[in-house]
DNA sequence: GCTTTCTCCGACCTCCCTAGTAGGATTAGA
DNA sequence: TCTAATCCTACTAGGGAGGTCGGAGAAAGC
């Protein structure tokens, strides 16, 4: 598997946040009860969404998380460096920049450089891509077309039914 | 991390018989000592590639492993999966064809489809890209050059020297 | 000021997989 | 028959994934 439930849980909270017009913070519980997910596990991923500066906190009643930027602004490959630390195909891998190039811990023993070197550096470009190339505008978009926000926790007004 | 030692080790066992020409079986015990790798490992990640058909055995004194088709027939993707399994970028996904398509288990719970297929499949769909258009003739190639294929075990023929 | 509702933070736990070992059975060449 | 190899199964240590628990601050509303 190449990710995590971290990547998976922190995409669809950032979804989630994206879903909402961003005037107001949503508490990490409505976040849980609409995605089904644990509450207390949810806080240490959007932990991380926080240090990476991708969502801001407000404390207290009423308070909750918020996107710092527009979705259309945030490239998954943030997010998911973020949620996952590097996204390296192998262990020996390091990214020493942000672009494809790459590391591996033995190179060179005996007289040939490490024969997988470059095809682990391919796949990493290609997952690198794909998170680079997709915004959470998009997703957001792709998952509920024009519809569907968080429930409001307390049927505070009842639809005037 | 995206894939295992299995695939690291494979990959380069499968090299290492890439560096031969074939004509001999090469012994398991060279490729560990020429590679710096477990042995009894090694047995265990070649039946993988012998039960997928990559590789062939024959078992007895100066017995070994011999690559089926040539390098350059050789898909990383098919080596891939049968040392990993399917590669899916989580583990709600099932690919269904050999295609970048993609099954999702909690599809379209509560009114909107899962928002993260969209990344997971162009993710997936990077990834199979690279295993797919790289062969084994290319690592082989990239490896060495144009040198050092496995010194023999026994100093059977002293180089003339 | 008290209560409620949040975020925040660290310690803890359990399960499963990875990576590797051990030991033998089988096969085939010399 | 000895030896070098594949084959096969069981076992194990360690670590990380996934999650829980309990409590400490912070703001809003009464």
């Amino acid at each position: 598997m190449i990710f995590t439930t971290k990547a998976e849980y922190g995409v669809r909270l950032l979804v989630e946040l994206g879903r909402q017009d961003g005037a107001r913070p949503v508490s990490l519980k409505a976040i849980a009860e609409a995605e089904g997910l644990p509450l207390a596990y949810l806080e240490r991923i959007v932990a991380l969404l926080k240090k990476a500066g991708l969502v801001e906190s407000t404390r207290g009643a009423h308070g909750g998380y918020r996107l710092t930027r527009d979705p259309a602004e945030i490239r998954m490959d943030e997010a998911v460096v973020a949620l996952e630390g590097v996204v390296a195909p192998m262990s020996c891998f390091v990214d020493d920049t942000n672009e494809g190039r790459v590391l591996c811990s033995h190179v060179a023993d005996g007289g040939h450089a490490c024969a997988t070197k470059l095809l682990w550096t391919r796949v990493q470009g290609g997952v690198h891509r794909a998170l680079q190339q997709t915004t959470l505008a998009e997703l957001v978009a792709f998952g509920t077309g024009p519809a569907d926000p968080i429930k409001p926790q307390q049927p505070a007004v009842p639809a005037a039914a």
